[in-house]
DNA sequence: CTAGGGTTAG
């Protein structure tokens, strides 16, 4: 026994953690001599603690110097398995054929790994697939563990569809009598599964007379995967049902993610409370699909009690986090936590950045954007077209139209596909710009891009906000014969577009032609058009549906509040604020931020917490007063009704809005463009209040509201009114 | 001596 090794083993045994390819290459680096021995064991410690290419090729060599790789198929397995997983497929399959070569074509272990090592290599199915041929014509038996290394590269979607394939494979199982083994099944439930083929994918399973947790896990995944939910869910429980079948953390994973989908607040609970009793909550994977779980139920907070509670962080958990904020309305929250993320030992990805920017857009704070814009230079991160999309998207929405431009046209012409064009159609869109909507759009079809929904989505809104019925019209007609089927949200544009244009019968005809039930969208148009042009029998009918589909929706209440004010319909009005107050909806709370140079400030509605609140008073009475003076009449109806008169106008003057203006005009050099964003739209008072103010102190006032973009300037607004 | 189910950020 050579001494070195002798040391190894001893060391080995008594100190574990010391890794012993380390004092292998050590005896390398000092050319230590031995003679090999010719027993395995020497060298099967050594394989197993090889942590990396470099190590794995260290303890290769003498192996192939001794001519010992060829005796053993053991070592040979462990040499091809570790190639294989330091993505080094074809070191694998030179071992494996000189193992061949050496009298070992018969053994079906060996055939078996290697096909094993192509299927976990990224990218290699159809070397997988090749062998697997080879190893029939070599008339060596495929057995029960070839066929799950087999079915798994058929289900995996690199290659193109290999069903047909795996359909062939499958009768060459059934004929050789390995068709009941548990672990080909669950593998052949997961292949039909992961093409859709549901039927096979039950057959299967269906005739299994046991069924392990496993491939009832993976029956339950498949349907997760095909976004069908009720019948992942169902699934469970009647797993539930068989002796002694007990969801796992996969299972967990998979059902959470079902539950998600389904986004049911009291399901995501039991889901919750069943992780925490298995202590599977510990386990990374299974509290980030729980975290999911919560955002995507729309519950934010209770998302970041899971997310507080976990032992362990990875990317994926702060950037579920941070997503799950944006997506929820809680994009300053996002802003909060990514400023924690960074003191925290994760860092941040790609992902990540997409994530902010999108936090950014949500804000509409050009200044924070352009930062993570940096932010993603600085870091190196490759702007792919998904990144690339977002920060043009952020630069439309935070009103800097210019930039997205600049970053289309910087995409090569035949690169654009319809989601970039979407992002500047939009945009154009927002800022009321019509005519270069339209043009976009037809350039799009002339450079050979397809519009899709979310397209005709943007046209038909761009449409609406410039008052281009007939064009919308025809976008709509059009959108039907390039067969893009007109979903809820299109028919809410075209009734929006039609409403406001005052064509409410119009508008509700269409409602009633639509060829599936109006959803709130659409019927929430109809009401505003019924707001604007004072029309309450139909804004009753709209009404009565909207609190049908969506009775906790608040600003549905406020708007036919508003309606019966304007006819003075005071009973009405009462009726609704009573029981609104009974079930305790409150008005969603106005909120507009404006910024300048390295600053950024909100204001609430008759905020009191600004640190500067009692100047901004000052200034909006001085504001008042000169808006008087050009001759603004204040519009009281954008107020409560049951107040005085006096105290209306002061109610007024105390929108979050004028506030913000306000604070702009003092704190800023004259002649600086004022940026402001506000949660909800503008009220009709504050709009003609800017419009003039605009022309007043001969500035640009950029405001945009929860709606679209008004660019204020020498007394008209880019809307035309019209909003 | 090899094996079956894995979500979650975009």
């Amino acid at each position: 026994m050579p001494l070195l090794l002798l040391q190894l083993r001893g060391l080995l045994s008594r100190k574990p953690f010391l890794n012993p390819c380390f004092l292998y290459s050590l005896g390398s680096a000092f050319s230590f001599s031995y003679i090999p021995d010719s027993t395995e064991s020497h060298y099967d410690p050594l394989l197993k603690s090889a942590d990396g290419l470099a190590s794995l090729r260290q303890i290769h060599s003498p192996l192939v110097v001794s001519g010992f790789v060829s005796q053993s198929i053991h070592l040979g397995a462990q040499l091809i398995a570790g190639y294989a997983k330091y993505g080094e497929p074809t070191s694998a399959r030179s071992v494996f054929d000189h193992l061949i070569g050496c009298g070992n074509e018969t053994s079906s272990f060996l055939w078996n790994t290697m096909i094993r090592a192509y299927a976990n290599a990224a990218g290699c199915s159809y070397e997988a697939l090749e062998l697997y041929s080879l190893m029939r014509r070599a008339q060596v038996s495929p057995n029960n563990y070839t066929f799950p290394f087999v079915f798994r590269v058929c289900a995996s979607s690199e290659a193109g569809s290999l069903i047909l394939l795996g359909r062939v494979v499958h009768g060459e199982a059934v004929r050789a009598g390995f068709d009941s083994d548990l672990h080909v099944e669950a593998a052949l439930v997961h292949m039909y599964a992961k093409w859709g083929e549901f039927g096979d994918a039950r057959k299967v399973f269906d005739e299994m007379p046991v069924k392990g947790l496993v491939c009832w896990t993976a029956m339950i995944t498949a349907y997760e995967q095909a976004e069908k939910p009720e019948e992942a869910l169902s699934l469970m429980v009647e797993m539930q049902r068989e002796e002694g079948l007990v969801p796992d953390s996969v299972t967990v994973i998979s059902v959470a993610s079902a539950v998600g989908q389904l986004a049911v607040r009291k399901l995501a609970g039991s889901v919750h409370a069943y992780a925490i009793r298995n202590i599977f909550l510990q386990q990374i994977g299974v509290a980030n699909s729980i975290l999911g779980m919560y955002t995507r139920c729309g519950d934010a907070q209770k998302a970041r009690l899971v997310f507080e509670k976990m032992v362990e962080r990875n990317v994926i958990s702060w950037n579920s986090m941070l997503s799950g904020y944006t997506q929820n309305g809680q994009a300053s929250e996002a802003l909060i936590l990514f400023d924690e993320m960074n003191d925290s030992n994760v860092e941040a990805n790609a992902v990540t950045a997409l994530i902010m920017v999108a936090a950014c857009a949500y804000l509409g704070s050009l200044r924070l954007g352009r930062k993570f814009h940096n932010f993603v230079i600085d870091r190196n991160f490759t702007i792919d077209k998904n990144l690339h999309n977002a920060l043009m998207d952020m630069y439309a929405k935070c009103g800097d139209l210019k930039t997205a431009c600049e970053m289309f046209n910087s995409i090569n012409p035949s690169m654009r596909d319809a989601s970039s064009w979407n992002v500047l159609i939009s945009g154009y869109g927002m800022h009321g710009h019509g005519r270069e909507t339209l043009n976009m759009f037809s350039r799009m079809q002339a450079e050979g891009v397809d519009p899709n929904h979310i397209t005709f989505t943007s046209v038909l809104s761009a449409c609406s906000h410039a008052g281009l019925v007939n064009e919308g019209r025809q976008c709509f007609d059009e959108m039907q014969k390039l067969s893009v089927a007109p979903e809820a949200k299109h028919y809410a544009c075209v009734v929006d577009m039609l409403g406001r244009a005052g064509k409410l019968q119009e508008a509700f005809d269409l409602i009633k032609q639509m060829p599936f039930p109006p959803n709130d969208a659409v019927w929430g148009a109809l009401l505003l058009a019924c707001k604007i042009h004072g029309n309450k029998e139909l804004a009753r009918i709209a009404a009565d549906k909207l609190f049908e589909l969506q009775p906790g929706h608040t600003g549905y209440y406020v708007l036919m509040s508003n309606i019966y004010a304007a006819s003075e319909r005071w009973g009405e009005v009462g009726n609704l604020r009573q029981y609104m107050k009974d079930k305790g909806m409150k008005k969603p709370a106005a909120f507009s931020v404006i910024e300048f140079g390295e600053e950024i400030h909100g204001f609430h509605t008759a905020d009191r917490e600004h640190p500067y609140w009692e100047e901004v008073y000052r200034e909006v009475e001085i504001l008042a007063v000169k808006l008087k003076m050009a001759g603004h009449v204040p519009d009281l109806s954008c107020t409560l009704h049951d107040m005085e008169e006096e105290d209306k106008e002061l109610a007024l003057n105390l929108h979050s809005e004028k506030l913000a203006v306000a604070f702009g005009i003092m704190r800023t050099e004259s002649g600086m463009t004022i940026y402001l964003t506000k949660n909800l739209r503008v009220c009709n008072d504050c709009h003609s209040a800017l419009k003039l103010l605009s022309h007043i102190f001969d500035r640009e006032i950029v405001v945009r509201d929860g709606n679209r973009f008004h660019h204020f300037q020498g007394g008209v607004c880019s809307c035309n009114d019209y909003w």
